[in-house]
This record gives C-alpha cells, structure tokens and sequence, in this order.
DNA sequence: GTGGTCTAGACCACA
DNA sequence: GTGGTCTAGACCACG
C-alpha cells in the first residue's frame, strides 16, 4: 500500500491525519494497537523516522498512548474521542463552507441547500 | 505550472474538472479562449492527446466550443453556466454530507453544525 | 477483410456506422458479443486505438455496453433499438430526397415515382 | 483532384457515371466541352487510356458527341437529357427502396415514410 | 498557427 | 485475456 502524498503539508504530519481520520470513522478502535514504527514504515513506503515523529505527535496530542516494549495504542479517553470528532467535523464544515462561498453561494443559500439535501434523498 | 495528477481518475478529467471549477469560480470568464492544446499541454505537463480529449469531453458537455483553426473558447450559454454552478454545488454538498455522515454524525446534527458554524465566525 | 475507408469521414466514426448498420440489418444480435478492440483492429486493418475510440463513440451512444476484462456488447435495450432503427430510416430517406431534388424533381415527381416503382416489380 | 475509385467497379465506368451525373445535375450543360483526354487523365489522376475508353463508351450510349479536332462535347438532344434524368432516378429509387427493405421495411411502410417526410421540413 | 485524427507501443485495473 | 489510459510523433483541414 504505497500512498502518495501531498508536497504542501509534511509527509508525516498527513500520515497523523489519517490515523485521526480512521479512528474517528471506526476503523481503528479505542485501545487498538497500531503498527510498529518499522512495520508503518514499510506499510506507507517512508522512513521509520517519519513514523516515529508521527506517533510522536499523535502522543502529544493524547491521541495515542506509546507503552515501552509493548507498542503505541490508540486512547480509550472518551474525552478524546470526543475532541477528535469535534476537531475533524469542524474541519470539513469550515472547508465545505469555504467551498461554497468559492463559488458565490450567500450563507442563506448555503444553509438552504444542506436543508434540500438533506431533505431530499442525500448523499447516497 | 507541473501539475501533479491522481492515480484514481483519468488525468484527461482531471483537467476537465479543473476548469470547470475555474470557470465556476471567475477565474475564467465566458467567452475566454483556453490556451491551445499544444501551449496547454505543455502547461500541465501531459500530451497534447490527453488535453484535445479533455477539450473534447468539455464540448461534448457544452462547456466549451472549439473552432477549427481559431482555439477553444468557454461557452457563453448563460444556461450551461447556472448548470455547472449548480452541478459543482451538488458534488460539494454530496461530499460533504457523506464526509459528516461517515463520521457518524445524524442528518440533524449535520444541519445544526452548518447553522452553528454559519452564525459564528464561519470559515476564514 | 481490410476495409476501404472515404478520406471525409473519421475512419472510427466510419467503423461505427458499420457496425449499427449491421445491427439494425441483423447481422449483429441483441447481446451479442463484439470482437475485442484488437481483434477488431486486425480485421479492419486500422489501430487498436481507432476501434478503442469506434467502441467508446458507441457506448456513449448507449448502442454498445462495455465489460471490463470481459469485452464489448450490443445493447439489449429494446428502445435503443428502435431508435437506431428509426434513425438509420431517416438517414436514408433524407439522402434520397435530397439525391432526387438534386436532379431536379418536384416533391410530388419524387412522391409519384416511389409509388410507381413500389407499384411495379420494385428493386431486384 | 486525385480521386479514390471502388475496386468492385471499373473506373472507366466509375468516371462515366460521375459526368452523367454532374451533367443531370446541371453542373455539365448539353454542348458543354468535356476535358481533353489528357486533361481529364491528369485530373483523374488515371490513365489517358482509361478516359478513351470512358468518352468512348458515353459517346456509344448518346452522351456525349466526339467531333475530331475539337473535342468531346455533352450531348444537346433533349430526349437523351430526359432519359439520362430518368435512368439516373430510377438507379436512386431502386437503391433506396432496396436500403429501406434492407433494414425490414414494408412497402408500406417506405411509402408512408416518404410521404411523412416530404410533408414535414424533408432534406435540408 | 489552430483543432482533429491516426499510428505505434506502453502500462494499468479488472476478472 | 478484456477494455482504458497515456505518450510520442505524424499528418491533415481549416483560417
């Protein structure tokens, strides 16, 4: 699984970001044990020490919790949980708002359109 | 200007994607020539091959016209214009309702975020 | 079987009417399977790319359906069917009234000698 | 103006249809001078030979009249222009009607298809 | 110059 | 195997 990165953003902090994103769609459970630095390494084709600086970060964000000799987990803090779903949400909305209003839409028409589609059938 | 392309979709749409946006957004206004497929070609960094049928795949949709020897221009069909705007809106708001929901977020809760996010400082 | 091609026409467009001709005469069956792109390209001594293009033309048209990894269909859609019918019809007439007043004849000449000759043996 | 001929055909025959049609067509008028044979050869792109043969063949059917020393000129009998009108009609209805039944048309159905056509735009 | 078509040959995803 | 995409380079008709 050789992903590609972006080159606007540092690899390591977009492979931070994905992680988030997977815990928060339910793909890596609360507790979860993640891949070894080396063996994430190898899984997105970077450096280990790139890895290592994303565990790093995701630990100083209280996102993961790195036990020594045993691996790095995800956290089991609801509060966390929590956060992070907040984080991201704010994140697409924010970016979803900055799209419409890129091409012209008024708030009102905005708030109207998620109303319709919603209403209507929705995103399938 | 080397663009880079994902691997998922065809660069040839990509590109078609692109300038629809532009368009969308003001960028390009009706009427304006595009560059030629040669100059445009060499601008994104692909074959001549891949932009002639991107162009063709934009006229096909009547986004833009081609005349033989003179260039490739954007439509000036006030209709085909309202069309894309709204057709870029829908794709946004899809996406955006399936990145809320994958998150596990309720029609509900999705229409209250857009609502609070709109009322309060809203997106940069 | 290397086909002769007019120098006027596109030669994949060319390759395309062929092959609705020979659907609606019944030389081609609902559901029947064409012969790959470059098995089609031997026996039409052309491109691979150019009967690429011939199947594409026809999939947009809804005349054909495409499989990927299995191969190239004729459409089973009993409306497109008739449609291409009705089409290929009009194509015709249209050429023979324009062939008819091209040398001179009156719509009610043209009328008149089409019932004459149905009225006698008609064509061999 | 290198023409392309058919193979099935000879082309003397090919260029004789040709003048009797851009003669019924009132591109040739009656006593219009035809081309020298060296002329219409190089035109032709064909061998003088072959035109010989084509001139000597309209002459033999009335088309054309060969005065030696001036050249070949259209005929001006007003009962050979009409046959040549109604040969030339009675080819194109032929064809047509052999097309329509070709493609599973009743008489019928080929009249009536006439007569709407006729009664709406026609051919452009 | 412009867009349009065609060839030759390559690589990919899918089944 | 299948269709689909892309590149490289060529030729054409049009204005």
């Amino acid at each position: 699984m050789s992903t590609e990165f972006q080159t606007s953003k540092p690899i390591y902090s977009q492979i931070a970001d994905r992680i988030v994103q997977q815990f928060v769609r339910g793909e890596l459970l609360p507790g979860e044990k993640l891949p070894s630095v080396r063996e994430m390494a190898i899984q997105s084709g970077v450096n280990p020490n790139t890895i290592q600086r994303t565990y790093g970060e995701l630990e100083r964000l209280g996102v993961v919790e790195t036990k020594r000799g045993q691996g790095t987990f995800m956290t089991e803090k609801n509060e966390m949980i929590q956060k992070m779903r907040t984080d991201i949400q704010q994140e697409i909305i924010q970016a979803f708002i900055q799209n419409m209003r890129q091409i012209g839409l008024s708030d009102e028409e905005i708030h109207h359109s998620v109303h319709e589609c919603l209403k209507g059938g929705g995103a399938s």
